[in-house]
Formats: structure tokens, C-alpha cells, sequence
DNA sequence: TGAAATTCCATTGACGCCCATCTAATCCCA
DNA sequence: TGGGATTAGATGGGCGTCAATGGAATTTCA
């Protein structure tokens, strides 16, 4: 099943722009849900961006490791502290018969979304963008990947390959 | 079978040049099907090329690889956040039963591809070109190799790559 | 009881799936 | 060795299904 595919790793790829109709909902594109299939809540976990002007989203199941992750730091350190108010801004979506969610004000608000959104894979988690500043914020990275010459860190291979002569 | 064979080793060769039909589809080289024979997906991930004009294509396991290195940087880092940038790109494109895919818009209109498509093997993975286009690039890159004398760099695994200066 | 939120139902349009044809290699046998 | 048969890959088109969407109906809470 797709499910069980998903549920093994919860990969969130490409970018899908959805409509919000005029009570707030908004469809989850059906490769993420699938990806979703079988986590503890049916929904979407989604909460504002620090440094940019969108939606963070993953599922529950991420949030959890995450606490672990937050609950390893020191106990009165400062990252500690701004990771856990993450927690405070959270929102569980939940999905209705359809596999909408209603994107709720507050979110709405920080990342200017009104008619659109933008449902943005990025890994094991995703963004939701308004679709213009998405395409402008897409654009800057591009650009900035291009300039930099930003490239996957250098894959090291596990056997090592056999010296490869001059053909 | 050639499953098992493809899978171990996934090694795309060859450049294979295939029309688009008016519903924007395309049929993968039947060997390099064969070479992606037996992922967790059955179909391929495109995105956009950086620096050209042509499409980055590979199986879905590539992804997942890149997925758990990109995992291993700091949640919140610069090079994280560009490099993820990749996923909200990457595009699934699943295989109809003749071992086809449909070429999004997006990704046709970056290549400029119309008409028809080449498969360029590039090893691990492979690319999507215009043909014309492609025919050109193969043909600068010959011309630059001739006039510079250009050798293969032997990839050495083990040594780390020298810093790589600004270009 | 009114407003808001959730559930249910209907529409539509794209995409996945199936079959039919065509082409080009390969094979077989006279 | 040449021609016909066979198979696999590539190409084209039709149709059914499902995802996305919009609105109505029903429930919930103040």
C-alpha cells in the first residue's frame, strides 16, 4: 500500500499550489496525506515560521521527535527555550472527509495567504507559502544555489571504487 | 533478472531521444526503467537543473539518501534550508503501464522541451534535454575538452576534495 | 437561538489505466 | 544469406476514477 510506503519514511516532495475557499479550508495535496497515512493524528501539525513568512507543517510524528530532540538541550538554555515556544505556536489541523484543513487566522495572517496556497515538500517536513512570495522566495534560493554553487554534500561512497583509468 | 541487477547498481548509459505526445508524454528508455526496477517508487524524480537548461532526473532512492544526509545538518542552517529547496522542486513522476511519464509544464517550459526529449545517462542519474539543445551543449563540451585538454579529475573517495575556490 | 464550525453531498476536470497500432530490432528457416 | 515471423519497445487515443473544489445540510457552542 501507499500507506505503508509512506508511513516508512514520510518523504514530502514537490510543490502544489490549492485553492482556500472562503470558509478557510484548504485541500492537503493527496501525496502528502498519503504520506501522513497511519501517524497518530490525522492531520497536519502547523505553526508560523521564525524566519520566513510562511507556515511550517509535518506531522505529528515529527513534532514528537522533536520534543525528544528539545528535551536532550540544556534546561535553561536559550535555544531551549525558543525551540519549546515552537510548541506553544502549534496547531493540530485536522483533516475533514475530503483531506482539507482550515488554515486557521493567525497562520493565514503571518504568511499573507488569502486566495491560495502553496503546499512546498521539503523533505521529511513542508511549508505552506502565499504562491507569489513562494515563486519569489524559490527564486532567491535558486539563484543564491547558483551563485554559491551550493551542491550536495559530497556523497561518500561506502566501497571504494576501483581506480578508474583514463578511458 | 534484470530487476535485481538494476537495482544493485542503478547505472543510467546512453542518451535516448523520445517524442512527446499532446498529453505531455514521454517514455522512459526501457533500460533505464530497468535500472530503477525495484525502488519504492515506480516512476522517476525531476527537477530543474541549476545551471542549465535541462532537467536532474533519478530514482526516488537518491532522494531518500538525500534526505537523510540533508537531515544530519542543523535544523535551522542556511545550507539546510537551500538545500531542501531541491525537494520542494523534485516532482514525482510516476510510469503509466507502457513505462511512460507526463513532463509537468514547469519543467518542460525550463528545458524547452516541445516536441521531444533526450535521455542523457549520466551514471547515477540522468537528464532530460531538448535534443537540439542537448546536441549543442554535447558539442561545446567536446570543443572545451579538445581545446583544454580536459581529463577526467580520478575521483578519489577517500581524500577530501580541495577547498573549491571561487570561480 | 444565532453564529461558527464540522460533516455531507454534487460537480468537474485532470490523471491513471487500458487497449490498439506501429516500428525496429532479432530470430528462424528455407 | 535473404525473406518472413516474432518480440519488445515506442506511440496514440479513449475512458473511468479520484482528487480538488464549492455549496448545502447539520451540529456545536456561546
Amino acid at each position: 500500500m501507499i500507506g505503508a510506503l509512506g508511513a516508512a519514511l514520510a518523504l514530502f516532495l514537490s510543490t502544489f499550489v490549492n485553492k482556500v475557499d472562503r470558509k478557510g479550508r484548504v485541500s492537503v495535496p493527496a501525496t502528502f496525506r498519503a504520506a501522513l497515512a497511519g501517524q497518530a493524528f490525522n492531520g497536519i501539525i502547523a505553526y508560523r515560521s521564525f524566519k520566513l513568512p510562511s507556515i511550517e507543517a509535518s506531522g505529528i510524528d515529527r513534532m514528537e521527535e522533536m520534543s525528544a530532540r528539545i528535551d536532550a538541550l540544556d534546561e535553561f538554555s536559550e535555544d531551549r527555550d525558543a525551540l519549546s515556544s515552537i510548541f506553544a505556536d502549534a496547531q493540530q489541523l485536522a483533516f475533514d472527509g475530503e483531506g482539507r484543513v482550515v488554515l486557521p487566522e493567525a497562520l493565514c495572517q503571518h504568511a499573507a495567504i488569502t486566495e491560495g496556497a502553496a503546499f512546498v515538500g521539503l523533505g521529511r517536513t513542508f511549508q505552506i507559502w502565499e504562491p507569489q512570495r513562494f515563486e519569489r522566495h524559490q527564486q532567491e534560493l535558486r539563484e543564491r544555489a547558483r551563485r554559491q554553487g551550493t551542491t550536495l554534500p559530497a556523497r561518500r561512497p561506502e566501497r571504494p571504487q576501483p581506480e578508474r583509468g583514463t578511458p
